[in-house]
DNA sequence: ACGATTACTGACTCATAAGTAAGTTACTCT
DNA sequence: AGAGTAACTTACTTATGAGTCAGTAATCGT
């Protein structure tokens, strides 16, 4: 009846210069939810407001979309997250300030959603797994043992091998970003606020690789 | 020709105590292979030597198969791994010997995969994953914040609240357990051994409760 | 030995969703 | 304006695999 337009207001718009972003944002939302084979294109064309028939316009087959999403969504924040790495400052300032954003970036639903993609399906698709770990974990650390580094030189930090406590500082701050953003349905995170976890983080890594506070026997402070 | 069994040696035998746990042995490997929506029963039942419609005289349907090993599974291994909580020696050494105990269970290919499927498959089984998560981390973190809590009490550890130690300690040795599963495809693990890691998890572990390091100076080897 | 019983098989049905292509609508350019 | 074309839709085909069930083979009881 009144779905005719007459005059104004077309049923559909081309927007050929958005739609891929649509369709890949639409994809993270359904492909997070059901996973790769479980998530029908129909809710994903959906999602997007757009017809089942327009992602085929856009990438070759669902697997394709799939792969495309992995890899165009994490670029959008990456950089961001880098960017902020102060130069001044002590290796504890700078470890400090990076667990910071790395928190910020970590608890974010893109992020959670395709962590566990990517551990879910990695199987299938070897290239893109590598691609991944390459460019968030491995960064990830890279950056961290620097900045280790540069702290066991000032002799803020212990002699520790670098990579190793890359490693360990980004699987606690990773998991527990993962833990954070499905916080609700975690029973030992209900009670905790981010900042709270946030603390407890950055104390438990400063005294793995700080050095010794007091060079003293036992020497309990309050 | 040869097949059509004469005499003995019967096409298939009758075993009904015995397939519940072949099957979902299947279920464990097709699953963690495929996914949940993405795994065939054809396959689990050619894995477990059976038909297809020997699955349906054990388990209602897909999902319950599913569901059912996911319970079953850890209930396997856990038992094993408490039971060798060492009562005397100092809290340091039962730490030790935990992460030792744990580390053996969490490189396990089952583990991996059970790890993996719950994380993905989490969201349409609410009630599963709740019971996941109280069974193995929470018991697991319950477990190392009791030794925590000894060691602060001993003065072997420093002040620190014992359940966000063991918050600590659970994410870095389960995170690189997953990572030391497979160990192939993470270029970061690859030169690395079991035991190598196993070091630095305690060595990182340690430092981070422990009260000023004991005298030993550094022990980095090679 | 030979029914009776129970464990198991495999060929079937039927729903679902990926992928396709012919048709339709919005926009462009003269 | 109105022909041309690029963007989009919708109805279709087809493959796949979950779940069923009538029948078959192994084992038990006597």
């Amino acid at each position: 009846m009144s779905e005719s337009t007459h005059a104004n207001s077309p049923r559909w718009r081309r927007l050929p210069g958005e739609r891929p972003r649509q369709i890949l944002d639409a994809a993270l939302e359904v492909f997070g939810e059901r996973g790769l084979a479980a998530a029908r294109l129909e809710d994903i064309a959906r999602s997007a407001g757009v017809s089942k028939g327009t992602i085929y316009l856009y990438f070759p087959n669902k697997e394709a979309l799939f792969c495309e999403m992995i890899r165009e969504i994490p670029s959008r924040h990456i950089a961001s997250v880098e960017a902020m790495i102060s130069e001044s400052a002590t290796a504890r300032e700078q470890l400090r300030a990076y667990l910071r954003n790395s928190w910020d970036y970590v608890r974010t639903p893109p992020f959670e959603i395709l962590y566990r993609l990517i551990l879910s399906e990695l199987h299938h698709f070897p290239d893109l797994y590598e691609q991944f770990i390459e460019e968030v974990p491995m960064r990830s650390m890279r950056i961290l043992a620097g900045i280790v580094t540069r702290g066991i030189e000032s002799g803020e930090f212990r002699e520790i091998d670098p990579l190793a406590a890359g490693r360990m500082l980004h699987s606690v701050l990773f998991v527990h970003g993962v833990w954070a953003a499905k916080r609700a349905r975690i029973p030992f995170m209900r009670d905790l606020s981010d900042n709270q976890v946030l603390d407890q983080l950055v104390d438990f890594c400063l005294h793995a690789i700080g050095q010794a506070p007091a060079p003293t026997a036992s020497h309990v402070h309050t």
